[in-house]
DNA sequence: CGGTTAATTGAACGCATTCAACACGAGTGG
DNA sequence: CCACTCGTGTTGAATGCGTTCAATTAACCG
């Protein structure tokens, strides 16, 4: 039942059957190295995508070369839905990757399916309230509360033991709206109020996470 | 055509006919007074609504009291286009507003209509579009920045030589991320440098729009 | 091992905030 | 018409958070 599937929390929820199935059926898996780009800033819109192994990061870059990024998708989630003509944001691998890609075309010739049209909207609606969550923590949490909050998301989607950080620094901090010095002072921080620890760069565990849940809302 | 439709400008763009019709039909007309909540934080999710006169603003509170103001909304404007089963924003009308509003379940058993679904999906695309823009401007904009943008797409939405502000100095610094007083200064200093005028509080024009684009990227 | 990139740390700076005082405008009543 | 008040906006001075610039350390990879 669709509407159930809305209750979800937009950070973990899946892609609808109906929208899977077709996807599966009509598109092409294509394999993405490290740091490849799956398509730029500016190009046509043409694709739907399916991340199916792999780490993606979509960000934008000004014309005086600031960056945003928008978002890190993980396996399952749908992106590249933009409103187009044209993509406001490029998409790269941030580990090598899988990826089931859809002509809209295609998606749009099939359809007619009404269930198929709704999965689409519910996707696009997820990804509106994580868009909607992202300005609450640009517009008013200090760098502590930002990172804090990042390093509580990832936990959230990974529950193992120990969390894997597929992005760098720089990536987090052009996430969060923050230079990577910050970032770095405020992970530190965090690991001396024992509240996380990184056994290496890339890896974490959440020690205290009542204390981490106090600091993101 | 829906299509050249989603290649509009998201600040500018109309509910495509079919939505307003729809809505126009199975909807109830509301007038709320200026200050009046619409829905609340927290609110079950029931109804689509259309700005036919007046602006509103949605906004919301953490529990420490910090309030981030998502959008502001024009006549022609959809709202309330939330993920659900319940708003994560409260809606409240800046000026003595005119509202269409029709219960979801009202649109959804007049669906089938796959062009329906579309429009709605249109919607949310443009809000979502509008959204990541905010990002940006939240993300990586110094304060004379985000002032200058705000003003900027003020002035675009109302094409007349005088543009209404219809919210307060309040109001303008949750959406930008920053305090009234850091927004009383940058007004003060693009007025100091004749980019903009303020012949009263809650009334302005660009002077130098060239300069102003310049500053919004 | 070096050589290279990524991350951390330190110190000085600056932008936005905070706290406080002041100005302005609208509304009310004498 | 003025005096008073209240809400809203502006301005000033001091503080502080995050940035900037620079140096150092750690990880990775031949």
């Amino acid at each position: 039942m669709t509407l159930a599937y809305s209750l979800d929390d937009p950070r973990t929820a899946r892609p609808a059957a109906a929208l899977t199935e077709v996807m599966d059926r009509l598109g092409t898996k294509m394999t993405f190295a490290r740091d490849e780009e799956i398509y730029a800033q500016g190009d046509d819109v043409e694709f739907m995508y399916r991340l199916a192994k792999g780490v993606i990061r979509t960000s934008r870059v000004t014309a005086d070369g600031r960056r945003q990024v928008g978002d890190f998708y993980y396996p399952g989630d749908l992106f590249g839905l933009e409103v187009g003509p044209d993509h406001q944001f490029s998409a790269e691998a941030l580990t090598d990757c899988e990826i089931q890609m859809v002509r809209r075309g295609s998606v749009r010739a099939f359809a007619g399916d009404a269930e198929l049209d709704r999965a689409i909207l519910e996707a696009t609606r997820r990804e509106l309230q994580r868009v909607q969550d992202h300005v609450l923590l640009l517009g008013r949490k200090s760098a502590r509360e930002k990172v804090a909050a990042f390093l509580m998301s990832l936990a959230q989607r990974d529950p193992s033991a120990d969390v894997e950080l597929p992005m760098g620094r720089q990536d987090m901090a052009d996430y969060l709206g923050l230079t990577i010095e910050t970032v770095s002072r405020m992970l530190t921080q965090l690991q001396g109020d024992a509240i996380v620890e990184f056994p290496s760069f890339r890896r974490f565990h959440v020690k205290k996470w009542q204390a981490l849940e106090e600091l993101v809302d």
